[in-house]
DNA sequence: GCCGACAATGAAATTGATTGTCAAAAACGC
DNA sequence: GCGTTTTTGACAATCAATTTCATTGTCGGC
């Protein structure tokens, strides 16, 4: 028996849920985006629509998001780090910034002893629109 | 037909509750919560603990917490406002401030025009004694 | 190009936390 | 104390997420 960590097969449902995470905007949550990949007439399970989140999340590939009200909404990750900010009734999402927000956690976290370190922030409020 | 806003009665189990939440440390779940009062001797029903912890997160009493594990974690809110460094094996918790990070959150919800601002900021890693 | 091993898939069933329902009981005002 | 209204709590319902397990598709070797 090979020791090998086994290497991720590429099948047609990973690259369908991949582009499609690549060709949306904004948060989507994984009910919705196997809704979509039914439109495009592709066909995926649901549960190998969790199970492929789950990698892209495990890998950093993918942006996973948790508000509040309930379900967990995923996006596909943009290049480096990021927060965002969340309007509480249109849903509408702005991407934030905080290199030093990023460097504080980290500092917190290793003056505790911790390694390995993440963090999640995110922000609610009321845009104008909403206001 | 009237009109008010109905005042919250002062019932024995409220207050079991919320005595319990004072007098133990770090955050625990509803289920954890209601045991606890089985064990202290209260009769207290889980969906009214439920409902409970609900109103007193409205009303900015206690802080709720939801890991990526899943179930919501509750626990007094201490004077202030203050973020928590979670061990993802051991599950300690460490209090954190961030006075900039507040500033910081703040200021760039309200450069975007957005109101009524709160955010969530949870830093993950792994405690010393478990790495 | 074909085969066999083994991971990936997916439909259905399961899990598990949270919420809704509604009759019975308790609290408040008078 | 009395009546009214809220609250309670056992149970059922809900809903996202996960597990199961037989089938299918990929990969690597031949």
């Amino acid at each position: 028996m090979t020791t090998d960590a086994g290497a991720p097969r590429n099948t047609h449902q990973r690259r369908a849920v991949s582009t499609l995470l690549g060709s949306v905007e904004g948060f989507h949550s994984a009910q919705e985006l196997h809704s979509m990949l039914r439109d495009r007439g592709e066909r995926v399970g649901l549960t190998t629509v969790y199970r492929t989140l789950q990698g892209l999340a495990d890998a950093g590939e993918i942006d996973v998001m948790r508000p509040p009200g309930g379900e967990h909404l995923y996006r596909r990750c943009s290049e480096g780090h990021h927060h965002h900010l969340v309007c509480r009734s249109c849903g509408s999402t702005v991407e934030v910034e905080g290199p030093a927000v990023e460097h504080w956690a980290d500092r917190v976290a290793e003056k505790h002893g911790f390694t390995d370190v993440s963090h999640t922030l995110e922000i609610f409020g009321t845009c104008r629109d909403c206001g």
